[in-house]
DNA sequence: TTGTAGGCGTTATCAC
DNA sequence: GTGATAACGCCTACAA
């Protein structure tokens, strides 16, 4: 029994008979033998490896690594997972990656700057996920058409006076400040923008303050669902009723936004699908099917979920 | 200049002068020649690999994986990290492990089996992190300590009637039972249980019941933050003030029980000690330390953090 | 201080 | 259909 027919077998490859397969496969299971994939990776030319960088704490991050993990085994490359952490900078995330000899690389959301990501992605193939950077491939969702699908539902229900709490320089605010604007145009309404912000505490200081003012809008449209969250809970302990006072519409649909007594109107983003996106484009690079210099922003496309905090207004 | 020397310059053996040294570092750096890590594990005799299973989902595992990053460095080992994602099981993730020849596992919370862990510690050391398991070496936090502080907190404050929603089978809850139960009898209070759960949700769905039957306690303690933020928003969307009429007190300290309007008094979890604790008793095993089958179950301390979800009744 | 030889587990190439 | 051999990049041991 030569190592050459125990290789030929292990990976189904052509040229060994139906008995010696069995055979191979019985000793196999015998010992515990499994092939070193590493030892594999060094023999072969490709490792066939993809790194991932992705933070840790991040709920809609884990979600794409769910969705990068089933498409990257779909054409049948390994995933290296790198996180990024509170005492582990994207740098050093960045740097095991080289060293694991990945092949091509996905980050998503990095923090770094464009420069030295254009600088990366001249080293090896980079997919940037869930941020736009000039000069290097990226996967995002339409902001855009995100936000001018809500203020259409909300138009829809009858609001007219839809106030939208931006989300400053955050990775899409300025897209989804734009589609609100947008829609709210070609729907001949008021633009009402005021500061909003990232996380609850930012929506419920913006509550508060559009309560001071004295008259509440028909509708708040939310940079995000923490956001919208923080909205609602100022507004229910002020006594304001969601949605029969004041409906309230997130964006990303997280997954406090589905619970049953949040029932939270939102824009989901298709996390499967920009992963299966970024896969594919990094694959694509991988395989040599993309000219060097053409960078893509690849952009797909968020949906409504309507719930609970939306309604038509009560007059 | 022969490769033998090149290793030595690189790994900062002893044996090369200090200008050849320098000599092979400046010709590394010109041609970007960083040592393949996988080609020396291949080589030695030990990869000083430990593999780790977590779920992408979970926030609390998120400060662990940071925590063991940490403490692995400093004890010489890299890390290998594995998700558990809806579209990948652990199973699977653990045959990666096993197949990338990490020396040990760390598995944070896993929803193996208890048999299936035990065998998986018969063929390679393993460290459960966040649930106990007989037989295994497991690191936690006190469950049970963190429960009587809490009700030792309610009580200091004044409160006699305490109702404690239940975890049912989550890891940890028997013991946040048991600790809830002898800290009320060692105050001489009645021991009120209510089936409870792990999400917002079911905290909800408590208050719900709680509301109806007509009396409230003094005070609520949910088996985790989350069920105690749903109990909360029932709360006052019933116009019951938190912490006036009823106190509430969570456990975990996840990153929302902080936020500004919230500010749920709860039960912090050690991770960063948690992770150092698991990572060292791996290691011990590792290095051949620990007999193989004495197993241990080690356990920290919680420590109470209280905000403004708690204060003294009303009355 | 430096160079040489051998081998880690795998696969590709070539004989048989 | 099967087996021998070299090589992937690195490290250890030993010789120069």
């Amino acid at each position: 029994m030569s190592r050459a027919l125990v290789s030929i077998v292990m990976r189904d490859a052509p040229g060994a008979s139906e008995s010696t397969r069995e055979r191979v496969r019985c000793a196999a299971e015998e010992i515990g033998y499994r092939p070193d994939p590493q030892a594999r990776r060094l023999r072969q030319r490709r490792t066939r490896l993809v790194g991932l960088t992705f933070s840790a704490h991040q709920e809609f991050h884990a979600d794409l690594v769910d969705g990068i993990y089933v498409a990257a085994e779909a054409l049948g490359y390994d995933v290296v997972l790198s996180a990024v952490t509170p005492h582990r900078d994207e740098e050093r995330a960045v740097r095991t990656l080289l060293d694991d000899r990945c092949e091509g690389l996905l980050m998503v959301g990095p923090q770094l700057s464009a420069r030295a990501l254009g600088e990366l992605a001249a080293r090896l193939p980079l997919v940037v996920l869930a941020r736009r950077v000039r000069g290097v491939d990226a996967v995002r969702s339409d902001d855009v058409a995100g936000a001018v699908a809500g203020v259409e539902h909300l138009v829809g229900l009858g609001h007219r006076r839809i106030l939208y709490l931006d989300g400053g320089t955050a990775p899409g605010a300025a897209e989804r400040r734009r589609g609100y604007r947008r829609a709210a145009k070609a729907a001949g309404l008021l633009e009402l923008v005021a500061a909003g912000g990232l996380t609850e505490r930012d929506g419920a200081a913006a509550a508060t303050v559009m309560i001071a003012a004295g008259e509440l809008p028909d509708a708040v449209f939310a940079f995000n669902d923490r956001c919208a969250l923080g909205v609602m809970d100022v507004l229910i302990r002020s006594g304001i009723s969601v949605p029969q006072d004041v409906s309230v519409i997130g964006f990303d649909d997280s997954p406090l936004a589905g619970l049953a007594h949040i029932q939270l109107t939102t824009i989901r983003q298709d996390s499967a699908g920009l992963a299966a996106v970024a896969v594919e484009r990094l694959v694509a690079r991988l395989d040599g099917l993309v000219p060097g210099a053409a960078t893509a922003d690849l952009v797909r496309d968020p949906t409504l979920v309507v719930r609970g905090s939306t309604a038509p207004p009560r007059s």
